[in-house]
Formats: C-alpha cells, sequence, structure tokens
DNA sequence: TTGCAATTACGAATCCTTTCGTATATAATT
DNA sequence: AATTATATACGAAAGGATTCGTAATTGCAA
C-alpha cells in the first residue's frame, strides 16, 4: 500500500517528471514561478519523499540529484481510482460524464475520447 | 473560494447525500460500518461542518437534524476539476483515458459513454 | 590551507485534521 | 421532582503536513 502523495509532494513530483532529474534549488526556482517558498522547505519536504521511499536521490559533487520514482502514469491512476471509489460509486462512467459535462470539452478532444472508445471495443472483441 | 472537504467530511457528505437529512447518531451508525468511530468523534467533526457552512441543521426535540449544503455534482465537480488541472495538464481526455485505461470498464457503460458523447456533439451543433 | 558560498541536516514552530474524554444541557420516565 | 438516558458543548491531545531558522558540512577558490 503506498501512502498517497500529499499536496505538496504532487506539486514536485509534477516538476519531477516534466523535467526529469533535478536538485533542490531546480525545483525550489520552478516552485518560485508559482508561489513563494522558501529554499529549505522545498529541501525538507523532498528530504521527506526520499525517506519515504517517493524520491531516489545520487550526489553529485555536494548536491544531491533527486529522481521521482513514483511514475506519473501509476500516480493518476491512483487518484483517479480514489475519485472514483469515493465520489462516484465506483463508477468510471459517473466520473467519465461528469469530466466531460462542463461542457469545457473541445469537439476535437471529443474525437479524440470516441477513437479511444473505438479502440478498447476492438480489444474486448479479441478476448 | 469553498475549501475542499477533507477526507472525513467527504466520508460524511456522502451518508447525507444518500440518506438525507440525518442526526448525529444515524451518521454515525453507517460511518460504524466501515470503521469504528466514536460518537462524540462524529458529532465534533458534524459540528465543525456546520461552522464551515458545509451542513445546515434544525432542532427537533433535544437532537440536531443536519442536511448537506453541499451538493454532490459541486463536490464531484470541485474535486475532478482540481484532480483534472493537478495530473493532467487540464486535459479531460488525459483524465478520462486514465479512468477507461484499467479495462475494468464494461462494454455496456462504454456504449452509454459513447451515448453521452454523441449527446455533447448533438448540443454543440446547435450552438 | 583558509575562507567563502552553496548545500544538507536538524529541530522546532505552526497549522490543520482527527479523535475522544468530560462536562453540561435536555427531554423523557418513574 | 428526581432519575436516567441521550444529546450537545467544550477543550485538549495526538498525528501529520508544512514551514523555516540555525547549525553543520562540503567543495571550490583565493
Amino acid at each position: 500500500m503506498i501512502p498517497q502523495p500529499t499536496n505538496g509532494e504532487l506539486q514536485i513530483l509534477r516538476i519531477l517528471w516534466k523535467q526529469g532529474p533535478s536538485t533542490v534549488r531546480q525545483i525550489n526556482e520552478v516552485l518560485n514561478q508559482e508561489r513563494e517558498v522558501g529554499y529549505t522547505t522545498t529541501l525538507k519536504l523532498m528530504q521527506i519523499m526520499h525517506d519515504k521511499g517517493q524520491l531516489s536521490r545520487t550526489k553529485s559533487g555536494k548536491t544531491h540529484i533527486y529522481t521521482a520514482l513514483l511514475t506519473e502514469q501509476d500516480t493518476q491512476k491512483q487518484l483517479v481510482d480514489k475519485l472514483k471509489d469515493s465520489l462516484f460509486q465506483g463508477s468510471a462512467l459517473k466520473l467519465v460524464m461528469q469530466a466531460l459535462g462542463d461542457k469545457s470539452t473541445s469537439a476535437d478532444e471529443l474525437k479524440q475520447i470516441r477513437d479511444y472508445l473505438d479502440e478498447l471495443s476492438d480489444e474486448s472483441e479479441n478476448d
């Protein structure tokens, strides 16, 4: 059971997924584009994430380079499943309808979803 | 800006959505079907939710009857949007694909989604 | 090698959620 | 009216996340 990443942890994971392995300074700089965070705050959080096994790190000179051990996919799945179970009675259908329901989804995206549904149907035919 | 309900708050909201207005005792009984919780724990949480404006209450004899002020729909939307923005770069498409991607969705559900997509397309044509 | 700048380590403070014990209030029952 | 059962109110403790100040360490540069 991997415990769910906290909000702060997710923020850091997002940056690592996007940029790849990074130093505390690099992460902190990106973070500060969104909100003001002290350097040692970011450091501490990344140390905790390392303790928790969410990040690995290697030493390069005197600095540590951190790498995400959780994949974006797995984390997405974990959180989508949780939301599905806790608010949509486990129904992917309900969740999807809610996600699409606000009409902000473009026609192009809708088409892509349709194509994806076709793929899924094809696969199940071949079971 | 309605702050996001916490986990404990969501648990109570779910029961209220399902059962309608309820007393603390009623909520606590349902809660205890899932996990052991003291009565005053549930009471306190519902009092806090009342303070926060998530629940209203009316007095009936010596007991309070609580009602959810947040709707299930609004809360679903709030949490889906948050997940979409924070983990899927704001893309409903990506979120939907992740939600459907684990192959646990039945053919019937897939069909329902397809029908729903048709509805959405029809609507946009009429804009 | 000595000192400087950057980095890490450590510990504490703060904030929020969750939990529950105890006290108080209220209504029904005897 | 006194007793009992049930409900609410209050306050504190425990646990976790977040924040950051300060100390210790490290590598480089003068």
